[in-house]
DNA sequence: ATTATTTCGGACAAAATTATCATAAATAAG
DNA sequence: CTTATTTATGATAATTTTGTCCGAAATAAT
């Protein structure tokens, strides 16, 4: 569904938000611990969202990643995905054209549009502080 | 969303009931031209679709792939994700976890099943015979 | 039987994605 | 100013997915 580098995105995102929450900055090292994901990898996502306006980054002692407080609820998961993995989610035709055209669809057209709108919409409306709100109190998990 | 080889084999099975329809056996010259796919690379999807007892394949001149008549409208398009992809669109989870499990769910889940089991179901609920209707009238496309 | 045609099957190659490594640039702290 | 720390960046490597090539096996037609 989502490629690895917008799930690690996504996860790196979410923990940034949570710590983010009580004013703490967090190092690139404490995420991808925390997340379980390969640190030079997520590094360049972090830096992707960064270039994106959807983190801040900033280097040196006692550096990391930080979200704005007051963004935190206004992030919205389509933001993320939007910047890692474009919006082939949202326009990308279900068997393979280069775009989904509704004056030309594929067979498969009517039916996979239904979904994507869904998911689409879903992803519009779920924000970052949404995602941090079952981590605070142990009932959704970042890794295993 | 799907795999490019689920695609092709989507595609493909599609055009192949559309003949079936007649009576007419297909070769993998035709079905790739008329899909536009790389004809050898859809040549192992045919097989793969083959051995999952979806379609039936006959060696020699005048060979091809056929679809037996009567289950043009039991195949659903799981079926063939399924041979294809594997359960991975029904069982993976939205952030990257092995297997999506409500007990350790990941920050998404909740929001994300609800999208994937109706992908899951209008995949079960479709049928290779829907997909061949609106080809035949012209309405729909398996390629630009 | 021979031949032409077509799928089958495995090895191989290219491309895209995922991941690593080394070094540069920035910066906080001493 | 120097040093230690941390992100930035580009080169490189590993893996997966996608795609190609070629000979084997089957079979229909002559
Ligand atoms: S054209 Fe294929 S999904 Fe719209
Ligand atoms: S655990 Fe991630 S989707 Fe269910």
């Amino acid at each position: 569904m989502f490629s690895k580098a917008c799930e690690y995105g996504i996860k790196a995102s979410t923990y940034i938000a949570l710590k983010s929450l009580e004013e703490k900055r967090v190092s690139l090292k404490e995420i991808s611990s925390e997340i379980d994901s390969p640190m030079a990898f997520t590094a360049k996502i972090l830096h992707q969202l960064a270039k994106n306006d959807i983190l801040v980054s900033a280097k040196g002692p006692s550096g990391g990643f930080q979200i704005q407080k007051d963004r935190i609820e206004s992030i919205k998961l389509a933001d993320i995905v939007y910047a890692i993995d474009g919006d082939s989610v949202y326009k990308g035709c279900a068997l393979g054209f280069n775009e989904c055209n509704a004056n030309k669809p594929c067979p498969l057209h009517d039916k996979f549009v239904v979904i994507r709108d869904e998911l689409k919409k879903m992803l519009q409306n779920t924000s970052l502080f949404e995602l941090t709100e079952g981590l605070e109190v142990g009932l959704t998990f970042l890794k295993r």
